[in-house]
Parts: structure tokens; sequence; C-alpha cells
DNA sequence: CACGGTGTATTAAATAACCAGTACACCAGT
DNA sequence: ACTGGTGTACTGGTTATTTAATACACCGTG
């Protein structure tokens, strides 16, 4: 229902959840105050371990993104839409940067790229949705991946 | 004189080099039939061991990109230049749609991720030079790497 | 209180990737 | 031939990730 992890990805999976989680409640689709899926349902449902779900869990956690009521499960906390904006945004940038710097070192000309990123752009605004909500027809397995040709 | 690797980039050394070259190939920074660096220059230039210049050559070999002469070094494949652009053409589209994906996951809108796309580029244009040339002043150890808090 | 749900802690192991060190095989000069 | 350059093969160690199996501590409900 929720989240949708990939292995082989090069992205741990711990840290796709994490910032899958990040994204939802940025997003406002995880509220302050909600309960996130238990853990365990959460490894069932991804086919993964427990532990790597605690561990996404964990991190949330120690950045101060969500809060654990023992025995009842894990809520967001009431600042965390403001700090996982800031977080997500943040991360974005860096990554889009990283992305540029290669683009350009691999010879791209600015407008090239821009070019290339409005075509882009045109093409996923139709098959990607954001976090949280379920994408149309496509599967997010091979699309989001860090494409690693060997 | 030529490249510049980053450990802790999270990608592999020996990935950068390949990368790298393939750029400066495509980019006719070094040309069909010139020589490379050797292993042990390369090597000892980059502060790295031997083997991760040999596995990044070998992964060049086996795309047909280079053609090693043993005893002598390894040379640029005559049809590489073509092969390289197409590669990196690729290699970059890639990277772009998965960047481009995750933005628009982490509720970025076109609109914003065109004009952060613009602002970076405007700042990158000054400070990042393609590849097999120096960058100015600017050192692309903490600029292009994709962020792995531990 | 007992029970079934929650997260947590601990230990161990399997797997994979990356890198370093060392020794080997080849070629071109002298 | 010898020597100094080249790439190559093999072996081992470190680290990160994920999995697994248990046992524990807490909460709400009946």
């Amino acid at each position: 229902m929720f989240f949708a992890v990939d292995p082989g990805n090069g992205v741990p999976i711990y840290d796709q959840i994490v910032r899958q989680v990040k994204y939802a409640i940025a997003q406002r689709t995880l509220r302050s105050g909600q309960l996130l899926p238990s853990v365990r349902q959460l490894s069932t449902q991804l086919a993964i371990n427990p532990n790597t779900v605690a561990r996404a869990f964990q991190q949330l956690q120690a950045e101060g993104i969500i809060e654990t009521l023992r025995g009842r499960g894990v809520v967001v906390c009431s600042g965390a839409a403001e700090v996982c904006r800031r977080d997500s945004k943040s991360h974005l940038a860096t990554r889009l940067e990283a992305t540029l710097t290669e683009a350009i070192q691999g010879g791209m000309t600015p407008d090239e790229i821009r070019k290339s990123v409005d075509k882009t752009l045109h093409r996923l605004q139709k098959t990607v949705a954001p976090a949280g909500q379920a994408s149309p027809d496509h599967s997010p397995t091979s699309s989001g991946a860090t494409g690693k040709p060997s």
C-alpha cells in the first residue's frame, strides 16, 4: 500500500525506506501523530527482514522524525513535516547537483541538459507519482534505479 | 594531470576511472591510437592500488573501448569515440531520469525542478570543467559525492 | 493478570563489493 | 640475453548490507 523497495539498486534497502518515509511526511501523506505501519507488517509486505525495517525506523528516530511509543508503534513527530521538507529539499538539491556536475563533466552543454531535463520531465509527469501513493501503471523498480550497467 | 577520483563517494574508484576515461574519449581529449597513462603511473598519481586501475582498464577493454598492447600499454580503439559518446549519453540520460524521478517522488513540482536545475547550472558552469581537464579552483571531492551519511 | 500486539537488543552468519599486496607473463629496447 | 617497462592473476582482508533466530520490555484489552 505504501512503499516499494528494490534490492540491487545500489542503495541499501533501509535507506530507501528512510527516504520514502521522509518524502511521505514532507508531502503530508503521513501526518503528525499518525501511526506508521508496524515493523513486522512492513517487513512482511516488503518481503524483507524485520531487522532491516527496524534499522530504518531507528535512523528516523535518531533524526527526530518519528517517535516510538513502546508497545503501541511509531508515530510521526509534530515538527517532522517541516524537518522532512527541509531534509528532502537538501537531499534532492545535493543529488541534483551531483548529477548535473557529472553531466557537465560528461561533455553535455547546459542547453543540452536543460532540453533533456524538459523532455524527461514531460515523460515522467505521466508515469511517476509522489511518495506514498501508487503509480498508475508504472513499476518504480526499474526506473528509480541508479543504473549500474555491468 | 588527467583524472581525479574520490573514495568514499559511494561510487567505486574503478568505476569513476572508467567513467572519466569514457568521457575523455567521448570529448576527444583522448583520441584513437593514443596511449593512456600506465597502470602504475596512474595508480601512483591517484594514490590508489594498481589493481584498481587495472580493473578499470579491464572493464574498458571488455567493452571494446581500449586495446591492450601487452608490454607497451593501452591505447584507445578506433571506433571508441563514437561508442563512448553513445555510452556517455545513455548513462547520463539514465542518471538524469533517476534523479528527476526521485525529485518528483520527493514532491518537487516540475517548475521547481527546472528552476533548481537552472540555478545549479549557472553555478556549476563557473566551477566545473569537462572530463580530462582541470577545474579552475574547485574540489570535486565534496560536490560530486552521492551523500551517504553514516 | 494473561494475552497478543508493539519496538528493541543481541549474536551470528551469509553474501557481496572493494581494495591491497605480491608474484607472474609479456614486449621493446640495449 | 638482460633490463625495465608494460598488463595480469591470484590470494587475502576489510567493510557494509542483509538475513536469521532469539529473547526481552512495554502497552492496551478482556
